[in-house]
Order: C-alpha cells, then structure tokens, then sequence
DNA sequence: ATACTGTTTAACCATTTGGTTAACAAAGGT
DNA sequence: ACCTTTGTTAACCAAATGGTTAAACAGTAT
C-alpha cells in the first residue's frame, strides 16, 4: 500500500468518525502510521484531503444507484434490487450515510456544485416511469417524489441514526444487524405492499 | 430577555448549524450579542453549555413521542397521531433531528447515559400493543420493532437529511415544505395501508 | 563515488480557540 | 453614604491546531 492511500485510508476513517469539524490532522497522521508533514506533501490541506475522502464516499454510492434506477426493469423490480443492495453495501460501509448527510448539512454550496456536476443518483426516468405505472393501473395514485422519498427513507436512516435507533428500540450491536439482514428484503415487501393496486 | 436566555438562544443556533466541534464560543458571543467572558461567566465552559442545549432539544422530543406512544388508542391511531404531530413539530425545528442524530454519533457515550435517565421514548407500551393486535388479526404479522423503525424513518429521514433530499430528487426550498406538510397525512397512510389486514 | 530525484521526518511557526483575570459598572441591602 | 453581590467587559494566556521548512534519507541514473 502506497503512503498516500496509507493516508486516504487513515483520513476515511477519521473523517467519517469526527466529521471535518472535529478531525484532526495529526490523528490523521498517528491512524496512517506517518509524520504529519506527509499529509500536506500528498493532499495540499485539510480542505482537499477532506474533499478526496467525501468526493471518493459519495462517488460510491450514485453510480450504483442510478444504474438501478435507470434499467429496463418494472418500478417493483427496481424497488427491491435498490434495496437489497443498497442496504447490503451500506452494511459494509456503515458510517458512510451519516458522514455523507452530516458534511451536506455544514457545507451545502460544495456539495451542491459537486452533485450538479453530474455526478448524482438521478432519479427522473424513474419518476416518469412511476407515472406511468400509476397511469396503466398497476400503482396506486401517489406522488412519486414522495414514494422515492419513502424508499431512502427507510432504507437510509436506520443507518444514519444508527446510535439514536439502537437506544430507542433498545437494541444491541449484533440485532442491530440482524434487523439490518432482514430489512433487505422486508423495506421492498412494506412498500410495494402500500403501492399496489 | 435575560442574558442567559440570550447566550443559550444564541447557542441553540450556533451549535444546531454548525455541531459542537465545528461551532465556535467567539461566534456564540457575537450572536448573543454579549461577551465571550459571559458565556463563561454564565455557563462553565462549552462543554456543558452544549450539554444545556442538547439536553434540552432532545428533552422536547421524548415527552411527546410518549404521551402518544402509551396512550388509550388503536396502533393505526397512534401512528396517525405520531406521524402528524412529529413532522408538524420538525417542521417548526428542522434543524433539530440532524443534530441529534450528529451529536449522538459523535458522542455516544454522553448520549446514551442521558437516554437511560428515563429521557427517553420509551416504545415498549406499543410493541406489546402491536404484537396484540397481530394476534387479533387487525394487523398483519410483521416484526414490531421494524414496524417502529419504518415509521420514525418515513418522519425523519426527511429532515435530517434535508440537504441531501433537495438535492436528490430536486426540489427547491418551498417545493420540500409543501412536501412536508402532505407527508403529515401521507406517511401514516403508507404504513397503515401496508400493514392492514 | 557523485549528483540528482522524489520521499520522509523533526522541529518550528502563526493563528485560532477555549478559557482566565482583573478591573469596572449596576443594583441592593445596611 | 458605604459595602456587598451580581453582571459585564477588555485584555490576556496557554494549549491546540493547521501548516511550513530545512535537513536527512533512499533510490537511480551518470
């Protein structure tokens, strides 16, 4: 493994812990093992390191997603691959929603001109094609906004509110995961059970 | 107004947009329009002022959440009830639950010794509730505790991830409060009609 | 061997930041 | 009037923090 990914990796984790605000670069350093001189030889400042991590985070997720969201499947379909595998990969990677809606929250122009950079899940095709689902009778009259809200809504949150879920319902780490398991297939089930005529 | 109020107003502000790692005691002063030495003078230091307003915003959420958790209605009631009253109240507060949500992530141990002083939304009353009226045949068979996790997905998700909402399915600031403000009654229907026998 | 290149480090620096001090003002009690 | 308590401020301080520098090191070509 080369420095700098020493130091990408390193950054990864401290960011997605403390957020920008509260990393610090020398525990930046300390997690990749280096001086911290290095860091600013590789990544300039923490500002670009920060935005390497976040850019390298959110540029995971929206291929995948509008890979999903704009094939030739039907609108049920689509509903349960997102799902699965959104959740699946979010599994491996749970810190990521939290991070990713924290730093949108205290830095909304740069993400803002990133996402509008292309690089966003994009959910028209899929609208439209709700729409035309309700229009042939196959979906319930909804507004499809809200049904995509819905859908990240469910899939998303138990993840970004992990803490605040697990001392809610009163949960451990381990069925924590398990409900997480099971939410693979049961948020699919809950939705296109409302949905459907 | 009492200095006091005004440096905890102020705090409220400051802390709510920015976190605690990223807000700053020099900009609590100058939005209180005070002193730094007061904010000292009047609360210890930065850990305990955060401390005064976390545990006050969070102090707003669990009562409520309980008086309708544990009341006398029907499950379909109460997440009628919850749903409304619950976006209603994040609609006047959107920056509350992201910063819950942050802080708990950030600080997990104050947090959770906070919740387990009784603080907390308590939803064993319902569970139990739900689990009858599956036995009655009123609902269909689904995990409670999933159940749960749905409906305080589908309320706050929206807000906590505010930003990352907009920017997604593409709508602008009055375009979101319309939405919010159908989501009071949509939400409920969603659920309901996924789980009615 | 020597010079040259990119890599890595220890020591250092400037600024920011949370926090303190001491003086000052305003109010209240005697 | 005088003293005590409470509220408020400007100036100051020590630690933390992001960032820089100059020297050392390692590999490579000459």
């Amino acid at each position: 493994m080369t420095t700098e990914e020493k130091i990408f990796n390193a950054a990864r984790i401290v960011f997605q812990k403390k957020g920008f605000a509260g990393a610090r670069m020398q525990e930046i350093a300390d997690e990749a093992g280096i001086n911290k001189a290095m860091l600013h030889y590789c990544f300039k400042n923490k500002q670009l390191l920060f935005q390497a991590v976040f850019m390298n985070a959110f540029g995971q997720l929206a291929p995948q997603i509008n890979a999903i969201f704009n094939s030739q499947d039907t609108v049920f379909d689509k509903i349960t691959k997102f799902t699965h595998s959104y959740i699946s990969f979010v599994i491996l990677n749970p810190y990521l929603p939290q991070f990713v809606i924290q730093e949108m929250n205290n830095n909304p122009e740069f993400v803002m001109s990133f996402m509008n950079n292309g690089n966003r899940p994009n959910p028209t095709v899929l609208i439209a094609q709700i729409e035309k689902e309700i229009a042939d009778g196959i979906i319930k009259p909804i507004n499809p906004k809200q049904l995509l809200l819905d859908i990240f809504s469910m899939t998303i949150f138990p993840f970004a509110a992990q803490m605040m879920v697990k001392g809610m319902i009163q949960i451990s780490d381990s069925q924590f995961n398990e409900m997480m398991e099971e939410r693979k297939t049961s948020v699919a089930e809950q939705i296109i059970n409302s949905i459907k005529k």
